[in-house]
DNA sequence: GACAGGAATGACAGCGCTGTCAATTCGCTG
DNA sequence: CAGCGAATTGACAGCGCTGTCATTCCTGTC
């Protein structure tokens, strides 16, 4: 049969009650009791049965992941986070349940409830681009949720994770700068994505820095996809002067970018320089490899979820982690032409 | 409060055995008792405590989903695989967990069984390339833990979903042969994938029906991601007498050898057709859309786990489902040159 | 050395549900 | 209409833990 708490009392010469506070790491335990209890757990292989100390203790020991399936392209980038945040439940042992959620409309708060009441997870971890969705903020309070960001927009009073993207975007268009580059375009991501906002101040900066007017036809829009990509790059080379160095949102339209290059018959580096943003997995497959800003976003996930079960189990307040970025530079911009 | 199963009981005016009867599905309750406990659940909004149904009925009501994070490049694919897992999941009010499982050494054993001790699954779905792995199999029948499979390569008693992907293979190269390419070659996947065997299989019998040598120069190794095409492709193209279709293992590396191409100058589909495999979302977006086969990821989870919810919920075995492949003609592939 | 006050420990009930088994009701048959 | 087996229902204990509160054990103080 199991080993229950009950065995490893007896094994140790305590109550049952003892053991428990061990378990849960509770104060007033003396030093040699607790070590004696820990010793007969492990001599034991002691596994506390989780349904068990959510029946009784009236918790769940479950953490939501929350994304929106609605307009979500980089499902490789939730993967990540989802790896990452799995990661750190393990390290507590929390259980982790992942929950699509589509935003548009009020069905969301229905099926939000309906997760609540069929699985009370203890908080939420909330990932891009629905950290900042009022409604949805708003009923996590209502129901007294704790929850931790991925990314937030607002920083204020959000816990989580965040990169100051704003200051890489920037400084990924003084890199192209720095080679040389005049006529910098910028394709831009889905309009109300925070990552969107951010990427194009970076970049507006960038230009206003080194006192470039901004050519409004330099700056086209994108919808984080390799089609839009590529759409975008059509709409940049009917210019009549063309750029010679593309800024994209991310990856993905990066990689569009290059083969609109391709097909217009421009090298890249050569003819173009092309950068992207957030270093997915596709980026160093490339011929040429794609400058483009790290994301780590497997370790911001499970930065954010760190946060959430510090104020889940009681160890102080939960913060708002910044994270400091990277440039990878590689064989996609060269000096301007 | 929350609305426990008592109150329903009194609710309703019978004993609390009996609406746990009627939430679980057991025989011998009078239709009309029925009817009149689930009005009362209905009406009260009664939700059991997960928790104490585990407890006290020795169930978990959790379904593990394994994946390998070895070497598993389309992330994607199991994003998908994924949704409809919780899909089916969600249906019988049972909760997903998603664990990565890395396959290499023994430590897997070790994790495996820790995933059972600390969460009690009451059986797994098995997705590629971890469906027939032998060691993962013995210890899940060794713990007595039923499993489902996505596109396991045995057959044999595997219960799960597949789809015949020989059949596809051998259709959508059927479909260059009718268009009148002879020179055919194939990029294949990681070689000890289930699917890249099947797939270079379906390749090798639609070839030899047409009553055409098998030129082992086109055949070439790929590890299913992008840049593998590109090489595969240069590859290729290094040949005096190149081939004029290639069907690559997956769309990955079909979109690397439409890339490769047009480092080439050549221009598909004119001067070269490419088909490739899963249809990805990628798919549909590069430009010529690429010629593939679709493969339901999402439903094909779905199936898989409600196989497995059918064994445990004891609703008679469970079966290996077959699901019609289809093939998705796009433009990048045409007649020969 | 007696005592206050806090730290450490334990006894016990009960969380919300289901398994077991006994009790009751029902539908037939002769 | 008595009598029997099957269908239906209920009483009750208990799953393995934790909350509450009582008890015991210290430590330092005058």
């Amino acid at each position: 049969m199991r080993v229950r708490l009950e065995d490893v009392a007896r094994k140790a010469g305590v109550s049952p009650k003892t053991v428990s506070r061990v378990l849960n790491d509770e104060a007033n335990v003396s030093e040699s009791t607790r070590q004696r209890v820990r010793a007969a757990m492990e001599a034991m292989d002691y596994r506390p049965l989780p349904s068990a100390r959510s029946l009784a203790g009236n918790r769940s020991f479950v953490v939501a992941m929350l994304y929106d399936n609605n307009d979500n392209p980089a499902s490789t980038y939730l993967a990540e986070i989802q790896d990452g945040v799995l990661e750190a439940c393990d390290e507590h042992r929390y259980s982790m349940m992942v929950r699509p959620l589509r935003m548009r409309g009020d069905e969301f708060v229905r099926r939000l409830d309906a997760l609540i009441s069929d699985h009370h997870p203890e908080g939420v971890v909330l990932t891009p681009p629905i950290t900042d969705y009022e409604p949805l903020l708003r009923r996590l309070k209502e129901r007294n949720l704790p929850y931790a960001s991925v990314s937030p927009l607002q920083h204020d009073g959000a816990i989580g994770v965040a990169m100051d993207e704003q200051e890489a975007a920037r400084a990924i268009v003084g890199h192209l700068l720095q080679l040389g580059h005049r006529r910098i375009a910028h394709v831009v991501g889905i309009a109300d994505h925070g990552a969107s906002r951010w990427r194009l101040a970076g970049y507006r900066e960038a230009i206003a820095d080194a006192g470039i007017g901004e050519d409004p036809a330099l700056v086209v829009q994108g919808a984080f996809t390799f089609s839009s990509g590529v759409a975008a790059a059509h709409e940049l080379f009917a210019l009549k002067e063309r750029p010679t160095a593309v800024f994209a949102a991310n990856d993905d339209m990066a990689t569009g970018v290059m083969w609109a290059a391709g097909e217009y018959g421009m090298k890249v580096p050569h003819d173009l320089s092309v950068c992207g943003f957030d270093d997915s997995p596709l980026a160093c497959q490339l011929w040429p490899a794609l400058t483009t800003v790290r994301q780590p976003s497997r370790e911001m996930g499970k930065i954010a979820a760190q946060q959430l079960l510090n104020v889940l189990r009681g160890q102080g307040g939960g913060r708002l982690v910044q994270i400091p970025f990277a440039l990878q530079i590689r064989e996609s911009t060269a000096a301007a032409p």
